[in-house]
DNA sequence: CGGAGGGTTGAGATTCATCAACGCGTGTGG
DNA sequence: CCACACGCGTTGATGAATCTCAACCCTCCG
């Protein structure tokens, strides 16, 4: 397995974290990488699963699609993360599609091998629980978007997470994924994203394309809640009143 | 630590699932056992997690809650479940609420014990990813109901999953929890859940207080999908023309 | 008897999806 | 070089569907 050049200066992914070297290299031995062309399907609902993603480069979407052929997007995937690991552990065929979104370099680790490592390597277990734990996570909040949250409370917690992720400083960030894609995520139609957008203006976000511009940082606070204040670097200052922390 | 007296005649929750005996004592001495009133409130969101809960007996809710005051329910559990594993993991204060739907017998096993167990028993960690993966897909499941699913299809398609685990054989089945509790799980109203129940009538499904009877036994194949199909005791045969796998 | 909680029913308002048209940038082929 | 088609995003008009609000029935219980 020749991973690529750069491989060890990007960000380690969270699959790989503080494992020891030789269970690396374990793991890596006995992996695949592959290149898929974008639109490319790597897995169908109802196939059974053969390995866990890792995403080196480009973007993969997890999906469920039903019978009348609508899509609802449950996941949106960059370099670095991985999908399936949950799937292999529910010992059902797979309940979702994985599907390239652009061209996308991907690091294929077998089934077997994934099951054998787990009661071999007890820090790998706790790497898989941990992403697994965090993808329960994030349904939850789409759950509860979709429950209970307006389009633009939807919109806006979401741009917050986006505005954190990419630096707290910063007033810019940018949708990392085409509008459809996130209006689809978000569980809305395009037309209605588009619509949304436009409100956001009232409250101080301006949309260029596909950058968001923050008239100040404390525009997106309205949308904060308990779990997202603690991933703010400012919320144990009392800048923000409206921080639900305080 | 004292269990139940029927602790070993009921079925084994999956956390205990093919652990060694030594493995499930070392677990249970560390453990507790606690009495709740309905209505307790156990987690709240934004506290830090502090053990799994084991539900004995009685019946427990997870919940979302936003500064509306609006509520959406994650799982509602029944005696074997657990909760609280998969937010032990994700390293940050707890994302939902426990609380408890009616008088509960509950077994805690404290946050220290559950980490410190992972490393040591690879099968006790497999069990755990198994558990959260679990939950994982059916909040896969629930994203895709209120994103591509009308009403109708929404309940259709619990009713189906109630249908399978009571036992396939029997027409009738029961609601396991209030008809406010579904239609809020089901991301719906009271009273849309009250009109969509109508609306079941019309393709043989009669509700009469908490019971639903079932015209025939494919009265809710309409409803199946691939997932669900797996489970189904009949998926091979021929008999139900309707079977997604056919 | 009276009140509370759960469930149902009805009428009205709101909201979002749908359908259709358009603008714009890009790529392609004559 | 231009005509054209295509994908993406936006905008407007329309309609269907669900939420909201209100009233009501029922059972349970003090």
């Amino acid at each position: 397995m020749q991973l690529p050049a750069n491989f060890n200066e990007q960000k380690k992914p969270q699959l790989f974290e503080g494992l020891s070297e030789s269970s690396l290299q374990a793991l890596l031995q006995r992996s695949v990488m592959q290149d898929y062309d974008s639109g490319r399907v790597l897995v169908q609902q109802g196939d059974n699963p053969e390995c866990i993603f890792l995403v080196l480069d480009g973007s993969l979407k997890t999906t469920r699609i039903n019978e009348d052929g609508g899509e609802a997007i449950i996941r949106m995937l960059e370099a670095g993360d991985t999908c399936m690991e949950a799937v292999l552990f529910m010992g059902i065929p797979s309940p979702i599609n994985v599907q390239a979104m652009s061209v996308a370099k991907i690091l294929k680790i077998p089934d077997s091998v994934v099951k054998k490592h787990v009661l071999e390597d007890p820090a790998f277990a706790v790497n898989l629980l941990r992403i697994v734990s965090r993808h329960y996570k994030n349904a939850m909040h789409q759950i509860e978007a979709m429950n209970i949250k307006s389009p633009l409370q939807r919109v806006g917690y979401y741009f917050l997470l986006k505005h954190i992720e990419q630096g707290h400083e910063n007033l810019d960030f940018k949708l990392p994924f085409k509008k459809q894609v996130v209006a689809n995520y978000l569980g809305m139609t395009p037309e209605t994203f588009s619509r949304t957008l436009k409100q956001m203006k009232d409250i101080g976000i301006k949309v260029e394309e596909d950058t968001i511009r923050m008239r100040d940082s404390f525009a997106l606070c309205h949308f904060c809640d308990s779990d997202t204040a603690s991933l703010c670097s400012r919320h144990d200052q009392a800048e923000c009143e409206k921080c639900p922390l305080h």
